[in-house]
DNA sequence: GTCTATAATTTGATAGAC
DNA sequence: GTCTATCAAATTATAGAC
């Protein structure tokens, strides 16, 4: 047996890094950061116990790397709508069917979202943690923005802005833990359901 | 000092047992059900550690009752609102504004409806809890109930029942989980945004 | 009724064999 | 790189004093 190169060992670490996470999101979405034991994590990726450690220093690790993740991904998306160079409410209609065929279609999309919520809502968490989800607001922001353009363009209803995105962004991350909760029996909406929010009459 | 008579006895009991249910409200809606530990529901209401478990025979049987009480309120808030001799949009606008009302105002309101998302979403939970939770579809279905009434007297918009329901559903509880994530910064939406949602145009 | 002390388990994390 | 064995700390639940 010819020994493993230095390139085909940073792959299959890299590979198990993957893998350790994507069980580790799993695991934690469904379970919160505290409930969740380093061995259901183990048990879930197939590993051992005692190899995640040699991957990540400490659950901690693990679940920033998770959150920082949630937290990149969506505010990018968000930031990538606002940039393109449409009307507001093509915008928000880009973003509302997007994120809900994702949400549908794609389950880490889902556990991405419940995550950024179980972290949001627990006051028991690592420094860390709590320093990375300051920027989470990023999408809400963005969505003030672009609903705040829309008004101005008469496609968004009247109304406090505030508000407005509350209701709607909620809705959103309400759906997201509804179709974790129901699973198969989950019914996705038309975005035009949501929509209608947000639309002038 | 005279002793305490045996009714005397049974009203502190009483109340240090509902002390105990509202200290563990607080601390299982913020931590989740695992996570939460006794010492912290101890510390949260102020009494020892051993004493709870004079009240209650374990943690399970203290997070039963919160479950039991968040599904037996908010069923019979639907179904009150069901039987209210009105047509079916005047009921769900008395849902919506009450439900918005309640969690704004009450802290408690909120907290019940993150037990019941967490809990809806979990998956490691004692057999009793499970049973419980199977009764907690009774608000949904009567929303499905009244919006259905309501696209037949023309007030609700036409569409698929089941996702007009989810849509309107999800909103409520993803901004009962805003308002306990924001704090002193959620600002509550309008109940009108929300029925924009379900009314016909 | 309420507390403190403690027993039995479980957990996060490490060490060392392969 | 991956596993098993093990330690120190924390947790649920109980026992017994007041």
């Amino acid at each position: 047996m010819t020994p493993r190169s230095a390139q085909q060992n940073a792959m299959i670490k890299d590979e198990t890094r993957e893998q350790i996470l994507s069980g580790a999101l799993r695991v934690f979405s469904h379970r919160g950061y505290a409930a969740t034991r380093v061995s259901d994590i183990a048990k879930a990726c197939g590993l051992s116990h005692g190899l995640l450690y040699y991957y990540f220093q400490s659950k901690d690790e693990i679940f920033t790397e998770l959150v920082r993740r949630a937290v990149e991904s969506s505010s990018n998306a968000l930031l990538m709508a606002e940039a393109i160079p449409a009307p507001a409410f093509q915008k928000i209609e880009w973003i509302t069917r997007e994120v809900l065929s994702n949400v549908m279609t794609d389950a880490d999309s889902a556990y991405y979202f419940l995550i950024m919520t179980q972290t949001s809502v627990t006051d028991v968490l690592p420094d860390k943690i709590q320093a990375i989800m300051k920027q989470s607001s990023v999408p809400f922001d963005v969505m003030l923005r672009i609903v705040a353009e829309g008004q101005i363009q008469d496609s968004v209803v009247a109304g406090d802005v505030q508000q407005l995105v509350t209701a709607y962004w909620s809705a959103i991350q309400g759906i997201a833990i509804y179709r974790i909760a129901f699973k198969d029996n989950f019914q996705m909406p038309d975005a035009d359901i949501l929509l209608r929010m947000l639309r002038a009459v």
